[in-house]
DNA sequence: TACTAAGCGAGACGGTACGTCAGGTCTTTCG
DNA sequence: CGAAAGACCTGACGTACCGTCTCGCTTAGTA
């Protein structure tokens, strides 16, 4: 995006530039802690001391401590989900849920993901920025499979995508959150299995 | 350990026995604040004072807030489940679905609800009696269903009950919790539209 | 004292009653600091810490450390104050200048009070407690001496007491607060030098 | 700005401030907000912000915002104290008092005294510099009138001046700064009234 | 009728973390 | 090259709850 000519005039604000190597410290340990404390030990003051950083910086740049957590965790969360197009919609789905999962039972992650819907559930703002920035990706990666599936003719012409979405993650975050039931390899296979007869066009000949 | 009969004539123990109004009092304030202020407001304190009881009475019969909440929440939740069978396993379903889907949305449940979940990821001990004591009568309120339904040849006769409980109930807490999208009359409806294919039998008349 | 019927059997007001403990420490521990490290290495957390007490406590009782070092100085300095009768106005007069003087360079009582002064003057109520429960008690200590001098026909009988007062105090405050030069052990007699004979009467002896 | 040779020789000190704009807008920012909002509202911060220059700058100059006060201070109140010889030492003695009354009263200006003072009593470098540039100077101010007075007869000539420079100025510091009493117009005259018979000749016609 | 045991409201206690603020120091960019 | 802008660390502030602990009182069953 910011090609080396684009910044003939430049003009950075005036004033110390903000510490690039603060602002990583703070992901950094907020991680660190997460996963080898868990949520409990994590105050301000603890990120603070770990990252070598004042508190007043943390607060200087996210009004709450479940702001650095989601930052934190999208920080190493983010980059890595691949959605390749297999060919076959089934799989991709089960692609993408098998992915889900496995970033729900990593150490950090999972732990940090549960912290942060917890959260959400009395922070408006958190949750709101959770499902901009987390959850809304998630959900637009599974939609462009189902619809892709379904202009294939793989999946029925009637398919309501988004109560689609919901019966995919649901079960996911169900067990994560609710059932406490672990998510285990191959749950993706025997969900699907229950599932994608539904959603696959009627003669399709792996809809059951 | 509580010997069956042997303590018939109730011989109560000594002392001045536990205040049922206080009891009473206790759960009632707790609701009334989730109702009105919602969970952030909900603190021990505040519940002592509302119900006009010594916080100390609150911790001597319970151990934590959240626990508090349970027995709240489950105190005007409990009783009001009842489940019939229709005749038709598909209706069975549709009327369970509207039933989470109303307590989800009435003003106070829903929050305690969700107060306890977001609780119960970090309470081990919370998470526990929450399952036992709510989800898991939920789970087998359904499963009577399903079960019913595959005897009866309505389902499929492979269906796996457990993953199918997921998928049914598992979007309606995948919206309250994660999605925030709202949970509305017609949802039930919709959800089964797009399931319910692939939980029945493949010669149903209703399969799709 | 208290009330005619002095109320049967005293009935104490309800709750916990306050940590005599606790108030004593606070106290003992401030003076304690003051003494060893001064006003500067005063802070609300290190007293607390010191006291083996909480921080909430010391704001439950005291709005401002301010106030904390009030009632640490009174606690140690009210007590010790006796004023006798000599017969002669002059030595009455030479031994409480004496006496404030020893208060000023007692390495405790000094720091403690020009801490107060100091604090004083950005905080009018407690600027009003220490007039009424230190300076007033002086002031009226020395009126007692003047008015008895007056009328035992010592001191000129036009004299004006709160000037007097005035001309004897502020000396003594000034040096240790404004000038800085010392309060030697003979200020008392080199001050009333210059002083008494404007207060004696004329045909006093020792007038001049 | 000022022409290289505009001010006699002008050895350039090294550390010379290059904008005197940004000097004196500090100075006048200080006491601006001394006068409007009172010592409290006195952060290093907000006289930069109020002066339009960076804190720095101000740390560049001042060791400390109460150096910056009292630069402050003396900026307005050095030039303005005429002590003209009237020919009678009392009058001399009642023209200067009022004086120093008349300061005190000053919104703007007794504040800042005040505040330095209290400033003084922990900070020692700054207490030294206020008694060197202000008080010596009223010291020697009122040295000057009573040895001239002594000189001339009309005081006793066994007068010791440092104390009764004290017993004259004393007074009006335990005003301000201890005893909160007012300090009114009648004022210098009630303190002479009292004290003057002390330090006059004893032939004085008006000694007492 | 006493005595004993426990529950009760009130409220102070030691703690932990919070989020804010002022003081000083530093690192940029601009004039 | 000095000065603005402003980010930074330090450390104290005062507050909010937590869960525990006395108190003195009340309410039973037991002696």
């Amino acid at each position: 995006m910011a090609g080396p000519a684009s910044r003939k005039s430049e003009s950075r604000a005036p004033g110390r530039p903000r510490s690039e190597r603060a602002r990583t410290a703070i992901l950094i340990a907020t991680n660190e802690l997460l996963d080898s404390r868990g949520l409990a030990a994590l105050s301000v003051d603890v990120i603070a001391t770990r990252a070598g950083v004042s508190k007043a910086t943390i607060y200087r740049w996210w009004p709450t401590k479940a702001a650095v957590v989601m930052d934190a965790f999208l920080a190493h969360t983010s980059p890595r989900m691949p959605f390749p197009d297999t060919g076959s919609t089934r799989e991709d789905l089960r692609r993408q849920i098998k992915s889900v999962i496995r970033l729900f039972n990593q150490a950090g992650t999972g732990r940090s993901l549960v912290a942060l819907i917890a959260e959400s559930q009395h922070d408006p703002v958190l949750a709101q920025a959770f499902r901009e920035r987390f959850i809304a990706a998630r959900r637009e990666a599974a939609r462009e499979v189902l619809v892709r599936g379904r202009e294939r003719g793989e999946l029925r012409p009637d398919l309501d995508v988004d109560i689609a979405i919901d019966a995919l993650y649901g079960p996911l975050y169900y067990r994560l959150l609710v059932s406490g039931d672990p998510l285990r390899q191959r749950y993706p296979d025997q969900l699907l299995d229950q599932l994608y007869p539904a959603l696959a066009a009627v003669d399709q000949p792996d809809a059951r």
